[in-house]
DNA sequence: TAAGAAAAGTCAAAGAAAGTCAAAAACAAA
DNA sequence: TTTGTTTTTGACTTTCTTTGACTTTTCTTA
C-alpha cells in the first residue's frame, strides 16, 4: 500500500465525529517517514473540494493544516452540483446556478448575493485568462461551506 | 497556540465593554513570559487602523498604550472597515478582519465563514502577484452587500 | 535643572512552520 | 516495451513569530 494512501486513511480516522481536524505538516511527515511535501501531495490529490473537504492553513510559528469536512446532511443536490461545476465557469452559469439556488431555497437572499458577488466579473478584477477557473473554484469552495 | 495569539485574545477581553484599553507593555510582556517587544508585535499585526482599531501611547515614567476601538454603529463600522481596507490585502489580515465581524455580530457564522472562503489563500488559486489585491477587491465588495 | 530611571519604540536576525515546483521513480495500460 | 499517469523526493521559497540589542521619550529626584 502506497504511502500516500496510508497518510489519507489517517487523516479520515481523525475526523471521527469531528468534522475539523487540524494537523501539523512536519509531524506527519516524520510519523510517515516522509517528506513533508508529501503531505501536500496527499491533501491536494485526496481532499479536494469535489471529494466534499475544505482546507486551510497557516505558516510560521505555531502553523497548521485545518481540514473540514462537509457534512452531506443537508444536501446531496448541491455536492451534485459542486462535483458538476468543472473548473472554468462563466460569469452568467454561475449567475445561473445561484438564482436556482435561490428558487429552491438552497440558500436565502443574503446568501446568494454573497455568492453573486464573489463570483461577478466585475469584482474578479485579474486578466481573463484566469477569470472562469478562479470563479469555478470560488462558487465551488463557498457552495462547500453552505452545505450544513 | 501561540503567544501572539493569547496575548491578542487577552486584549480583546479587555475590550468586555469598554471601547478603550490600556496596557502597560512591560506588565504585559511579564504576563505573558515574552519580550516586551512581543507586544508591539501583536498590536501591529491586530490591532491595526484597518481593523478598527486605534493606538497611541506614551513612554517614560508611567508610560502606558491606549488601545481604542473605532466602532460607532454596525453599518459605520463596516464603511470604516471597507474603506481602511486600501487595495491589497492579505490572507492573514483577511481573517483577522473577519473574526473580529463576526465578535462584534456584524455577520453571522455561515457568513463569516462564506466571507473567510472567497478570499482564503487556497481557493483563490491564481498568480501571487494578482492575489492581494483581488482578496482586498473581493472582500470590500462582499462587505459592501452587508452593510443593510 | 541635570542625571538617572522608567517606560515605550524600532529594526533586523533567527526560528518555525507551510507552500511550490519539477525531477525522479514507480506503476499501470496498451 | 513503450507510453502515460501517479507517487515520491528534495531543493528552494514564502509567511509568520519570537527574540534581543539598541534608541527615544518622558518622568522623577537630587
Amino acid at each position: 500500500m502506497r504511502v500516500s494512501d496510508i497518510i489519507e486513511e489517517f487523516i479520515k480516522e481523525l475526523f471521527e465525529d469531528e468534522e475539523e481536524v487540524e494537523i501539523q505538516r512536519n509531524d506527519l511527515a516524520q510519523k510517515f517517514n516522509c517528506v513533508p511535501s508529501q503531505i501536500n501531495y496527499v491533501i491536494a490529490t485526496r481532499f479536494k473540494p469535489s471529494q466534499g473537504y475544505y482546507v486551510e492553513s497557516r505558516r510560521g510559528g505555531g502553523g497548521h493544516i485545518t481540514i473540514r469536512k462537509v457534512s452531506n446532511t443537508k444536501s446531496d443536490y448541491l455536492l451534485h452540483i459542486i462535483n458538476n461545476i468543472g473548473n472554468s465557469l462563466s460569469n452568467s452559469d454561475a449567475e445561473i446556478l445561484i438564482s436556482d439556488f435561490l428558487s429552491y431555497n438552497l440558500v436565502n437572499e443574503k446568501e446568494a448575493k454573497l455568492l453573486r458577488v464573489a463570483t461577478s466579473d466585475n469584482v474578479l478584477d485579474i486578466p481573463k485568462e484566469y477569470k472562469d477557473k478562479l470563479r469555478a473554484n470560488i462558487l465551488k469552495n463557498m457552495l462547500l461551506n453552505l452545505t450544513d
